[in-house]
DNA sequence: CCTACCGATCGGTAGG
DNA sequence: CCTACCGATCGGTAGG
């Protein structure tokens, strides 16, 4: 807070003329990107297509927020322990939640035929691992163009690396 | 430290009989982690054979690795932040060369026609966000066995989930 | 190995 | 918006 309150050009006690508490700033910006990524879920799976074109524009959007939200998305990611127990497990449920649609839509690529026969558990784990963990690049991020990282990095979950 | 003390049955102030600092133990974690990781790298490379089964063989034990040594691999990819500097300089440095030496592998790969044509920084970064990944897997990891989830994961990652 | 205690840090309140 | 200050926590030292 005292930071917080620094960046701002105040004293620390200030800034609760503003906000209740620290927690409550944490709070909004869980609901705020969990928000965001279930809305874009559910306008991705409303939209007439393949599942594997459903899947790569959900994969798409979590690169792009990892990049354009990265702090606000880093606190969601971590910070959300914190939370206090209606928001707490609300932002859980949320979550889980939304593997599982992610889920059934991999399960719906394999069934019909889209999708290599794979554990779709396994599978979106993985995914949302590998696009989550652009939180650790730093430095990498800055020496390529956004967009090749994009399709790089979806061509690769997509079709692997193999020949 | 007083949760240490607590859990090794001892007050907190008596750790130090036994230890120089928290920061010492920090140090320690994080060296033989990345002592494991880069020997392993060395011998891999040293077996012959193609560059896609060593990548296989790196990837395969970086995940048996979060899954035998979770908690001491979960300090040295976030608490690394906190070493002093000689140490830090080292421990980035192994960490650059580890991630070059895979770069060049894929690269070889890819020259060898083994592998995609594909960017093979993004590639590595995405294998080693991937694995890394198995942090955050928590509650998941104890509903599934052990060596598929190996499997799956190293498939996906090599293969792709495109049918 | 313990008790007693220190100095820094942190979220936050009182009172104006 | 500020000054003054609180209570909890944390890594660690002194002294026995």
């Amino acid at each position: 807070m005292r930071e917080l309150a620094d960046a701002v050009g105040v004293e620390a006690p200030s800034l609760y003329n503003h906000i209740g508490s620290k927690a409550e700033i944490l709070q909004q910006i869980c609901f705020q990107i969990a928000g965001e990524f279930t809305s874009q879920m559910d306008q991705a799976c409303s939209v007439s297509g393949s599942k594997l074109t459903i899947l790569e524009s959900i994969l798409r959007f979590h690169i792009r927020m990892m990049l354009d939200k990265f702090d606000e998305v880093f606190v969601a990611n971590h910070e959300w322990k914190s939370l206090k127990d209606p928001d707490l497990s609300n932002f859980l449920n949320q979550r889980r939640n939304y593997e599982k649609k992610l889920i059934s839509l991999v399960e719906e690529g394999i069934r019909m035929g889209e999708l290599r026969q794979a554990d779709a558990h396994v599978a979106v784990m993985t995914l949302l691992s590998a696009v989550r963990g652009l939180e650790f690049w730093q430095h990498h991020k800055k020496n390529i163009d956004v967009q090749t990282l994009e399709d790089e990095m979806v061509t690769h979950l997509l079709k692997g690396i193999v020949k």
